[in-house]
DNA sequence: AGCTGGAGCGC
DNA sequence: TCTACACAAGGCGCTCCAGCT
């Protein structure tokens, strides 16, 4: 089917305090009318931008304000005050008809601050936010407790967050706008010009008060907007870059789930679409909606069963390569291995493997989304043309995210297909296969130092790589005999190693490539100082191959800290 | 000294 | 046809720290 041309707003604005509040100050649309949502284009393109501005109420706006923007054209609306403002923003939006609306952080805060500032001086068309009119606004957070009615506002348009979906697909420390840019705006893009770029990257926060400070001169106020246009464009680097609209389209073709769902709610929906399709055309009745029976069955914290196993670690400096071995997706595939599903296994505790040969829907479908995948990176492997590649790899990453998300929703208690005992089958055969390949690992007669849940640690007692490549081929062949579609793997070696606990621990690959695991230097809650320090001391440690040497270069590197510090150099 | 609860990681 | 209700939501394992008895 050919893909429609959509039209696309990327929505940014500013607010000023007011009273206890805040008062919306400006906005600005920008607008690209051919946006096709499957796109893996880099580049954003746009066909014009719409900035408008009101005199906020304890304001008055800068004597010589003329309402542009100066340079390329770009004409400021200049309101009367904030529902002057409000009403150009709907006029606007009615006349545009955006299909989707992108920005940063509109789904829980947004759309519904901007509902919100509309009832309070009851703007009559706001509902021409969404697609469908509307007497009576649906009920906001003040009333209820939740932050979804701007977005049941915007019905009929898709609704893209770049930090909804940034949350899901990539990992950071923070998802406020300016972390999201340093991290997920691109160096450089052919296309773009780098001046535009760097001012992208590097984010100007607006506090509220530098706001109020901002309206004091005309060239101060340009400034503001120029920032709040250039977050539009910000959010559509961000989306382009983190792929979220394609991969949303994937994954919902792939679950027969609602795109506007993909884009603003958890996994476990999708998966229970998935099922629901699998269980209607196998003809087979679903089983029921899993209910909470009780409020602590439910809400009561801790683990409801046993998860995966974690080796006792043998801890110690390594400067022999250990070797790194894992199972591939060993969840998904230990649900296949065994047949795992509702329609095979007793709902029980402690749970049974299933004594039926038929293949359960859950396996079946898991094995359908494995075999999809292998098909496609297949094409991967031959394809050249770089816009097909990237849509590949979109289409190879939804089917890996979904079918490695179906463990983690039989264990959640708010899930259609809610199955703890199933989750705790799986974590359980889990554990016996760790378990039983350390044995069998051991008794080749190699020692095994650590394993996390799927991996395994072994020292090779040898500094040559091709050596260490050899055994592990060799250990992933005679493990793989064991099991019908379970799979071992290399994954990697290090070259040296500081194990210090479980899920602690750093060490430098073969590659050269550093890790560091769990340690505090790789946790938040650490100052900077400690973090980089830890950092140092433990690459002099992992690259220096004579131990005492190492030991003495990091009391040198303490001592010339001690120093500094004392000298408040730092 | 020992507990509990949470944060923030690893998988 | 109208109103009230509630809409969020992958899992567990392992330190480590703060706060308490």
């Amino acid at each position: 089917m050919h893909e429609p041309q959509l039209t696309m707003v990327s929505l940014s604005f500013k607010t000023i305090p007011l009273k206890k509040t805040n008062e919306l100050a400006a906005f600005t649309l920008v607008v690209n009318k051919n946006f096709r949502l499957s796109s893996t284009k880099k580049v954003p393109e746009h066909d014009y931008i719409m900035t408008a501005l009101s005199k906020p109420a304890t304001m008055t706006l800068p004597y010589d304000w003329n309402g542009e923007m100066g340079g390329n054209n770009e004409k400021v609306e200049s309101c009367l005050g904030e529902k002057h403002l409000l009403n150009i923003f709907l006029k606007e939006l009615r006349q545009i008809d955006p299909d989707i609306i992108l920005g940063h952080d509109l789904l829980d805060f947004g759309l519904e601050y901007i509902l919100q500032r509309m009832k309070v001086h009851s703007v009559n068309g706001w509902s021409r936010l969404g697609r469908i009119k509307r007497k009576d606004m649906p009920r906001m957070a003040a009333q209820i407790g939740l932050a979804r009615a701007g977005h049941d506002a915007c019905n009929g348009r898709l609704v893209a967050d770049t930090k909804t979906s940034a949350m899901e697909l990539v990992k950071m420390r923070d998802y406020n706008l300016t972390s999201l840019c340093e991290e997920q705006i691109p160096e450089q893009l052919s296309g773009l010009k780098p001046h535009f770029l760097y001012a992208c990257k590097n984010r100007k926060e607006y506090l509220p008060e530098h706001i109020v400070e901002a309206f004091g001169s005309s060239n101060t106020l340009r400034m503001l907007l120029q920032e709040n246009i250039n977050d539009c464009f910000r959010n559509m680097l961000i989306s382009s870059n983190i792929q979220s609209l394609p991969l949303a389209v994937q994954i919902t073709n792939i679950c027969g789930n609602i795109l506007s769902r993909t884009l603003s709610r958890g996994r476990a929906e999708r998966n229970a679409y998935l099922l629901l399709h699998a269980f209607h055309k196998k003809d087979h009745l679903p089983p029921p909606p899993y209910k909470k029976k009780t409020v602590e069955d439910g809400d009561k914290k801790g683990p409801k069963f046993a998860g995966g196993m974690v080796l006792e670690p043998k801890k110690g400096l390594y400067t022999n390569y250990i070797l790194l071995l894992d199972f591939n997706s060993l969840y998904p595939s230990i649900i296949q291995e065994y047949n795992i599903c509702f329609t095979t296994t007793a709902m029980q505790a402690p749970p049974d493997l299933p004594k039926t040969m038929e293949e359960g829907i859950l396996p079946f479908e898991i094995k359908k989304l494995v075999n999809r995948r292998k098909e496609v990176k297949k094409l991967i492997k031959n394809e050249k043309n770089a816009d097909e590649l990237a849509r590949l790899n979109i289409r190879q990453l939804g089917l890996k995210l979904t079918a490695n998300s179906m463990y983690g929703c039989l264990g959640f208690t708010a899930s259609r297909f809610c199955a703890q005992p199933l989750a705790a089958l799986v974590t359980a055969k889990g554990r016996e296969i760790l378990e039983a390949t350390k044995v069998f690992v051991e008794k080749m007669n190699l020692e095994v130092v650590y394993g996390d849940t799927d991996s395994i640690m072994i020292n090779s007692n040898s500094t040559n790589i091709s050596e260490v490549m050899k055994l592990g081929n060799l250990v992933k062949k005679e493990v793989n005999k064991h099991y019908r579609l379970l799979e071992i793997d290399i994954d990697g070696a290090y070259k040296s190693m500081l194990l210090l606990k479980k899920k602690k621990y750093a060490a430098i690959d073969q590659n050269g490539k550093e890790e560091f695991k769990g340690l505090d230097i790789v946790r938040r809650d650490w100052s900077e100082i400690a973090r980089n320090e830890g950092r140092t001391i433990l690459k002099l440690l992992l690259h220096e191959q004579d131990e005492e040497e190492g030991v003495r270069k990091i009391h040198e590197h303490l001592e010339m800290i001690g120093t500094e510090a004392g000298k408040q150099r730092i």
